[in-house]
RNA sequence: GGAGCGGUAGUUAAGACGGUUAUAACGCCGGCCUGUCACGCCGGAGGCCGAGGGUUCGAGUCCCUUCCGCUCCGCCA
């Protein structure tokens, strides 16, 4: 072995000057000073973000989460703190006494906040070395995901992250404000609570006292927050842990948080205020944005008809247009006998490639579609693969009921409806991004309203709550809940935001009589509903109000606001797309003592394979 | 359960047509430097090319298996 100088002798090496904090102590954060400090004597505590070694003159860009100060160590000034200073590394930790000084003439930094001034340095602490960093604590370098959230320590030590983290404070600060001054009480509910049948897969816990019996940690506090209305608490809010076990997203883990809300004595309109009201306070004290109240309403079939989706983003045109009917007997058979067609045009997308068009056929197959037809509408002719099928009369159809303009192309969907709307809303988005229609900066909110009650399960052959069991039927439609139950409307909302389900919520059924036909509707036989919700129905027997409420995804609200891509950027520590944590190597084997006190036995690897 | 993208010095990437000693930038280490601010200049160290197997005289490169990260479909009342 040759013997060198490594990192790790270096920083070994320099633990024998670490020192404690002692009587010092810290006087102002590296983001706040500036000219009016001058001569100021302060002290400063951070990290080493860049040393600029001169030889002479030592400058040290120190961090805290507030910022960075310049802070300079002159042999004319501190001959011994400067002397020391050689030892200074990145990510070291020091603790700082000196003098604010404006910086010389022409040396001011504008890009810095404290860039006019600097703090040279009379004495100063170590107070701990660090490793080389395995990434650099920087903003501009892009990292691996993978080791980000291995070191998710460093990673949020990053200015951005930080800030996403101080700005879901700042968020749930202000919602907590807004609930406190409304009337509204905040009630911790269980997470060790009740599994049951509909919904998302649970998180189970086992039981030791009650072996071979489970709990599960909560979806929601959906029922908790309805028999709090029942105890009469009459406004309650919670940001509230939430755990489901399905698969990942960037906007899905497996624990996340709800801002929930419940309110006695309302129906939709109150509590949309009340959303609208929250939502609009965040804005203005997190973002300083007024908002315009109130938000725009749709219908949820309207958002399916013109956007594909029950979360349209209404930034940027290209609603979609149905044309069945219009193309009925057309000689373009995939037309003709289709349950639907649906087109959307982009104004003067004749200039898309067909490169560019095939991979547009490539992203809709996402979706189930087997291509993508299309049409460029030139000034002398039709250009498409489809053109040549399409009669004077559809052709003049489609030119009305589009208005479509030379240089404009259409792209059009057939068949199975879900499928088409999800083909065609989900191509819609993406070519307002690819095109850049999307305004930056703008943020477009609407309420989806007028739900169906529910969707028909074709795996489970029934019918199932599209929001959840216990949402009250529009009254106008009680009655088809044992005819036609399909048809039923829901009073439900979802807030949407830029193309985003930000929240939803419902009227909930306050009578147990409208609760019993609900799980009717839904397949429960009575014993079942007693078995699995008997505590809901009583608690509905003993005078409950009538009530409804919200709950809106503060991951989702703060990516929103941070511009962050995925919810991992605004929570402190996320999971990864296999649900395990990179920094603790949670999920783990736990010893064969703690499964025998649970009563568990783990199946054999054997079977496993079976 | 399925589709796609990625994994090469500490980091971010290039190398992909099978053929010398696997590049570059940043970082790291040493030296010089009193006005830098992602300081500069000179020198240096650093690699199981995710892992395992195969084809081949020869594999970062081709084939198979597998692990990890990400995006999406299914799923997510």
């Amino acid at each position: 072995m040759i013997e060198t100088s490594t990192e790790k002798d270096l920083q070994q090496e320099h633990q024998q000057y670490i020192q404690n904090l002692g009587d010092w102590a810290r006087t102002h954060t590296c983001g706040q000073l500036n000219a009016q400090n001058n001569e100021a004597e302060v002290c400063l505590m951070g990290w080493v973000q860049f040393r600029r070694d001169h030889g002479g003159l030592i400058f040290v860009d120190l961090r805290d989460r507030s910022g960075l100060t310049q802070v300079v160590f002159s042999p004319e000034v501190a001959p011994k703190a400067h002397e020391s200073a050689h030892i200074l590394r990145s990510e070291y930790v020091l603790a700082i006494k000196g003098r604010v000084r404006p910086r010389p003439e022409g040396m001011a930094n504008p890009n810095m906040p404290t860039g006019e001034i600097e703090v040279v340095v009379l004495d100063w602490r170590l107070l701990n070395t660090s490793k080389t960093p395995p990434f650099m604590v920087e903003d501009r370098v892009e990292t691996s995901e993978n080791l980000r959230l291995q070191y998710r320590y460093l990673d949020l030590r990053r200015p951005r992250m930080a800030n996403n983290i101080i700005t879901r404070h700042k968020i749930t600060q202000s919602v907590r404000r807004y609930f406190d001054e409304n009337g509204f009480i905040e009630v911790e509910t269980p997470f060790l609570t009740k599994s049951t049948p509909e919904g998302a897969r649970d998180f189970l816990v086992p039981s030791r006292v009650n072996p071979g019996e489970f709990y599960a940690l909560p979806q929601s506090p959906q029922l908790f927050k309805q028999l709090l209305m029942v105890s009469g608490l009459e406004r309650y809010f919670q940001i509230a842990r939430c755990f489901r076990d399905e698969d990942l997203r960037a906007d899905r883990q497996p624990e996340f948080t709800q801002i929930d809300v419940e309110m006695s004595f309302v129906d939709e309109q109150a509590v949309m205020t009340m959303a609208e009201g929250m939502v609009s306070r965040v804005f203005k004290e997190v973002m300083g944005k007024d908002l315009a109240l109130p938000f725009p309403r749709m219908t949820y079939a309207k958002a399916m008809a013109e956007y594909g989706v029950d979360k349209p983003d209404t930034r940027f045109d290209m609603k979609l247009c149905e044309v069945t009917e219009l193309v009925r007997g057309s000689e373009f058979k995939l037309f003709a006998t289709a349950q639907m067609v649906k087109a959307f045009k982009v104004t003067g997308g004749e200039s898309l490639t067909r490169k560019e068009i095939d991979a547009y056929t490539e992203f809709v197959k996402i979706y189930g579609a087997q291509g993508l037809a299309w049409i460029k509408i030139r000034q002398d002719e039709w250009q498409s693969p489809i053109a040549k099928f399409l009669s004077e009369k559809e052709r003049n159809g489609l030119v009305q009921a589009l208005g479509l303009k030379v240089g404009d192309l259409v792209f059009f969907q057939a068949g199975d409806p879900d499928m088409v709307n999800a083909a065609l809303g989900n191509l819609r988005v993406r070519l307002a991004q690819d095109l850049g229609l999307i305004e930056p900066e703008s943020y477009n909110f609407l309420w989806v309203t007028d739900f169906p009650l529910f969707e028909y399960d074709k795996e489970e052959n029934r019918y199932v709550a599209c929001h959840h069991p216990f949402t009250a039927a529009n009254p106008a439609d009680a009655p088809l809940l044992r005819s036609e139950p399909g048809k039923a409307r829901a009073r439900a909302y979802d807030m949407v935001l830029n193309g985003t389900e930000l929240g939803g919520g419902s009227i909930r059924n306050h009578s147990s009589e409208a609760q019993r036909d609900m799980f009717g509707a839904l397949g429960f036989s009575p014993e079942d509903a007693e078995a699995q919700f008997g505590f809901l129905m009583q608690a509905l027997e003993l005078g409950a109000p009538p009530h409804g409420g919200i709950a809106f995804g503060l991951d989702r609200m703060a990516m929103l606001l941070t511009g962050s891509s995925s919810i991992r950027d605004v929570i402190a520590f996320p999971k990864t797309q296999k649900a395990t944590c990179l920094l603790t190597n949670a999920p783990s084997e736990v010893s064969n003592k703690q499964l025998r006190e649970l009563g568990l036995k783990l199946r054999e690897k054997e079977k496993e394979k079976e």
